[in-house]
DNA sequence: GATTAGGGTTTG
């Protein structure tokens, strides 16, 4: 009640958290550091605990924990960590050698939102009416600002695409059914977020006697091929008693944990658990449907509903799908509809688009007209574009765009960033398979690129996790490692994801969706984390896959095949300048084109071999066309030059094989390796491209 | 009307 017919009497003074004095009563601002959401106590009441801080507070007298009584459950404040609150007349005393606030008559809470962007008035509050003044909204304003500059405060929130074994994260999701595991003991919900997991997840088994499944149908097909199955267990079986199927949920500390599947060992899988207790503020609860934060799951959902439901209109195949495919799922795998199957994209994209026509000599001076150097963040000082691809597309690009506009609904608006706290795990984590990229490398007879992965290792890695070490060389090589347990709190830890490239040299730059990256201004450079859709030429020959190039006139054109140079008239007669280890080097013809002598030339400069490539890559968010062309192309096949496929005719099948390993033929999308690389975006006469560097195939 | 509970680095 409180401070109804008061507010305009009675002024309040607050006082910071570190000049409390025992016995004593004080009206408070602080930062939620740490919540025990409200439960039944033994005696009447509900009870909460929330340790509150603020800039006052130092050393060990970090928080001021506050135990909190009410009559309801809804009369107790239930704020996220990082929320700022406001208590009046919180009683003050020691306990156990510390100060202890405590609810006490006439207490009353206000709840703001921490985040700097939001409205500064309360989110909840213990009575309609209040006392509320502009000191009040620079009060927590000066809060914001403060707890703004402690990762203590940020959440962890993932999607469910995010995620990679050991971690704990938070994550918003939509309930489809709940089900008992163990009476009293564990409760499986399970739950979509309109992202698929990289990894084979654990499908739980209720307890069949219970027969108490509980599915909101409609919710249900929708989400078919994106559920995945959470186990809750001990007091989150009964904080999770009122969940209701067709609920928004949050989860607080959720366990990504490794699961050892004998059936599919040799695939990756995790499980989902919501651990006993609640350090770490660890808990599950119904969040409001109309909450801010679900604005974009539920866009994603809309989505992926859309698309379930074409599939039910043609009869295709109604049947439910998990969104794993672990465990007996084979099956269901091939035969699951929705839009985790990407399939029928692949086929599009196949039929529509014109991926390659090759530029036009003139096409290519434009395109180094549009050098730019003003790329801006944390990318080091190689900020110049280089010269460009030109690539026009024939009208059936507008298909292919189609199909890309549809998955991109989401419209992101800025790159989210992965921030899953990376959690130690245990040394039998690690896999003897892990070494396999690196020795590859080598293999390879290139040491060069493994020397490179191997630096990359060596910032991040410690003595105790040389497995770790490994698995950086071959994952994606970005985690941050801590160095002992006592720096975990403070390490904002990214989960390492096994992708089939990595990125070399830029290991804090968050990944962005792709859908950041198509509505992001432009020239910018990304790091993404997708799947291969398709890309082209295909490594049918070494005469087929590669191009030629000048380095003076950026003149480029196909190899010339002798019935193009017989029948054609748009590729001209090329001349053989030389041939070095029986491998004809062309003049370029455009440089010796209506001149009878070359001033300042000896003799034309030669056109040189050149990989020139086009990747259509694709998230959840989005799909893209990147090329990749001459040294990134070379950085990329580990260093393999142009030249070494038409030196040794056996070099195409260490191409073709690297292709594979990056976009397996005949491979669902969802099967498909992850990838991660760098793009930059620029501006050409074509519209926006987006060309890949500094990526490497592991 | 007193009482309740009073966190603590996770792992099914």
């Amino acid at each position: 009640m409180g401070d109804k017919n008061k507010s305009k009497k009675v002024t309040y003074s607050y006082t910071t958290l570190n000049e409390l004095r025992p016995n004593t009563k004080a009206d408070v601002f602080g930062v939620v550091k740490f919540i025990k959401p409200p439960y039944k106590s033994r005696g009447s009441d509900y009870c909460t605990m929330i340790s509150i801080t603020d800039s006052s507070m130092t050393g060990m007298d970090d928080k001021l924990k506050c135990l909190l009584f009410a009559k309801e459950e809804s009369m107790l404040p239930s704020p996220d960590v990082g929320d700022i609150v406001r208590f009046h007349r919180l009683s003050v005393s020691m306990f156990r050698d510390s100060l202890q606030g405590q609810s006490s008559p006439g207490f009353a809470w206000l709840v703001f939102s921490g985040r700097q962007k939001q409205p500064v008035e309360p989110k909840t509050s213990s009575s309609p009416t209040y006392s509320f003044t502009d000191s009040d909204k620079d009060k927590i304003r000066e809060l914001r600002s403060w707890a703004s500059k402690n990762d203590e405060f940020k959440e962890n929130l993932c999607s469910f695409n995010d995620v990679a074994t050991g971690c704990y994260f938070d994550i918003y999701c939509q309930v489809v059914s709940t089900s008992v595991i163990e009476a009293g003991v564990g409760r499986l919900l399970r739950v979509w977020d309109a992202t698929q997991c990289l990894y084979n997840v654990r499908e739980v088994s209720a307890d069949s006697q219970l027969e108490d499944t509980q599915t909101d149908e409609q919710v249900h097909k929708r989400a078919r091929g994106f559920i995945y199955d959470v186990s809750v267990f001990d007091d989150h079986f009964k904080s999770s008693s009122h969940i209701k199927p067709g609920d928004y949920v949050k989860f607080i500390n959720l366990h990504a944990s490794e699961w050892k599947d004998n059936n599919r060992s040799h695939r990756p899988a995790i499980e989902f658990c919501l651990h006993r207790g609640n350090s770490f503020g660890r808990c599950v609860r119904v969040v409001s449907a109309d909450l801010p934060d679900l604005i974009s799951l539920k866009q994603r959902q809309e989505i992926v509903a859309l698309d379930n439901e074409s599939f039910s209109v043609t009869g295709i195949n109604s049947q439910t799908a998990v969104g794993n495919s672990s465990g007996n799922s084979q099956a269901v795998a091939g035969n699951r509809s929705g839009s985790n199957d990407r399939d029928d994209v692949e086929t599009d994209v196949d039929n529509h688009v014109q991926y390659f026509s090759h530029a036009t000599a003139q096409g290519d001076k434009n395109s180094v007209s549009e050098k730019r150097d003003n790329v801006e963040s944390n990318w080091g000082k190689n900020n110049m574009v280089e010269d460009v691809i030109v690539i026009s597309f024939q009208s059936q690009e507008a298909s292919s765009l189609e199909l890309g506009d549809k998955i991109d609904g989401t419209k992101a608006t800025k790159p989210v960033t992965d921030k899953i706290r990376y959690v130690e795990s245990q040394a039998s984590s690690s896999k003897a398979g892990d070494t396999r990229g690196a020795d590859k490398v080598r293999q390879a007879g290139d040491t060069r690129g493994a020397d490179k992965v191997r630096q990359v290792g060596k910032g991040i890695a410690t003595e105790n996790q040389r497995y770790i070490f490994k698995r950086a060389a071959v994952s994606n090589a970005r985690a941050e490692m801590t160095v002992n347990s006592n720096e975990k709190k403070a390490d904002q830890r990214r989960c390492m994801v096994q992708t089939s490239t990595v990125v070399l040299d830029h290991p804090h730059v968050n990944c962005s969706q792709i859908s950041a990256v198509l509505s992001h201004a432009v020239p910018y450079k990304f790091r993404v984390r997708a799947k291969m859709l398709d890309f082209h030429p295909k490594p049918d020959s070494a005469k087929t896959f590669l191009q030629l190039y000048c380095h003076v006139c950026h003149y480029l054109c196909p190899y010339p095949e002798k019935d193009t140079i017989q029948n054609g008239s748009t590729v001209p007669r090329l001349q053989i300048g030389s041939t070095f280890q029986n491998v004809p080097h062309f003049n370029c013809p455009q440089c010796f084109e209506g001149k009878d002598s070359l001033p300042a030339l000896d003799s034309p400069p030669h056109l040189k071999y050149i990989f020139m490539l086009r990747f259509i890559l694709s998230d959840e968010t989005g799909m893209l066309m990147a090329n990749i062309w001459k040294e990134d192309a070379v950085q990329l096949f580990q260093d393999m030059q142009p030249e070494d496929l038409l030196r040794k005719e056996s070099n195409i099948e260490i191409v073709r094989d690297y292709l594979n390993r990056i976009c397996p033929p005949n491979t669902a999308l969802c099967d498909k390796p992850w990838i991660e690389g760098c793009l930059r975006s620029f501006h050409n006469a074509c519209g926006t491209v987006y060309q890949m560097f500094d990526t490497f195939i592991v």
